[in-house]
DNA sequence: AGATGGATTTTC
DNA sequence: AAAATCCATCTC
C-alpha cells in the first residue's frame, strides 16, 4: 500500500481545509516499540481568536502560547481534570488555529489500545472492556488508547512519536457531512458554526 | 442522570 | 485566595 507521512506543510494551509482533508488520512503512534494506528473519521476547527470556542481567545497565555507556534506542532490539553484531547496545530505561526481529532476506527494496535485503556483513569473500576467500536470513538478515548498525553504538548509531529499518514484512500466530498462542534455552548453565536467534519457511514 | 477531578481563568 | 469553568467518559 502507498503511504506517505503529511509533511509540514500539509498542516499550514486554512484551517477548514486541513480539517476537511484529515478525515481518511491514519494517526500512527510509536510508543515503547510498539505501533497503533487509526483512520481518521470526526475532527473539529478551531480556528482565531474570534473564535469563542477556541481557546485563544481569551488571548495569548501560557497555555495557549502552542496555538501560536508552527503548524504541524502538537497541541494536547486536558479536559475535566481527567482526559487529554489532541489537536494539530495548523495555518501560520503567530496565528492561533487547531484541528482537534475527535474519532478515528482503530486499525493496527488494537490488543495494546485496549491495554491503554484499561489502565485509564476512568476505567478502574470498570467491569468490563469496552468493545473496539468504542476503544477511540471520542476526543479522550483515543489518547487513552493511543498514549497520548501533556507530553507530548507543543512537540512537532515526528516520526518517532506520532504522525499522520496518507494511506492514499480517495474520500468523496459527499462522504462529509458538517455538523456544529460539541460542547461548546458557551460560545455564543459560534456555538452554531458548522466546524466538526466527520465521515459518514463511519461512526 | 450523576460522579468524576485538576489546570486555567475569573472574580473577590 | 476562592470560585467557576471546562473541546468527556464512566457507571448506574
Amino acid at each position: 500500500m502507498k503511504r506517505f507521512i503529511l509533511p509540514w506543510s500539509f498542516f499550514a494551509r486554512p484551517t477548514l481545509r486541513v480539517a476537511r482533508e484529515l478525515l481518511g488520512k491514519y494517526l500512527v503512534r510509536r510508543l515503547d516499540g510498539g505501533v497503533y494506528s487509526g483512520k481518521i473519521i470526526e475532527v473539529e476547527a478551531y480556528k482565531g481568536q474570534e473564535d469563542l470556542a477556541c481557546h485563544a481567545s481569551r488571548g495569548r497565555t501560557k497555555r495557549t502560547e502552542v496555538l501560536y507556534a508552527k503548524p504541524g506542532t502538537i497541541y494536547a490539553h486536558l479536559v475535566y481534570g481527567m482526559y487529554w484531547c489532541f489537536n494539530v496545530v495548523t495555518d501560520r505561526a503567530e496565528y492561533p488555529a487547531a484541528v482537534l481529532i475527535r474519532a478515528v476506527v482503530p486499525v493496527e494496535g488494537v490488543g495494546l489500545m485496549e491495554k491503554n485503556r484499561d489502565k485509564s483513569v476512568s476505567r478502574r473500576r470498570a467491569a468490563a472492556s469496552p468493545p473496539v467500536s468504542h476503544l477511540t470513538n471520542g476526543p479522550g478515548k483515543l489518547c487513552m488508547a493511543f498514549g497520548i498525553t501533556g507530553a507530548l504538548h507543543g512537540k512537532m509531529l515526528g516520526r518517532d512519536t506520532l504522525t499522520i499518514e496518507d494511506r492514499a484512500e480517495k474520500i468523496s466530498r459527499g462522504s462529509i457531512s458538517a455538523l456544529p462542534r460539541v460542547g461548546v455552548e458557551y460560545a455564543k453565536h459560534c456555538a452554531k458554526y458548522p466546524l466538526r467534519f466527520q465521515l459518514a457511514r463511519s461512526l
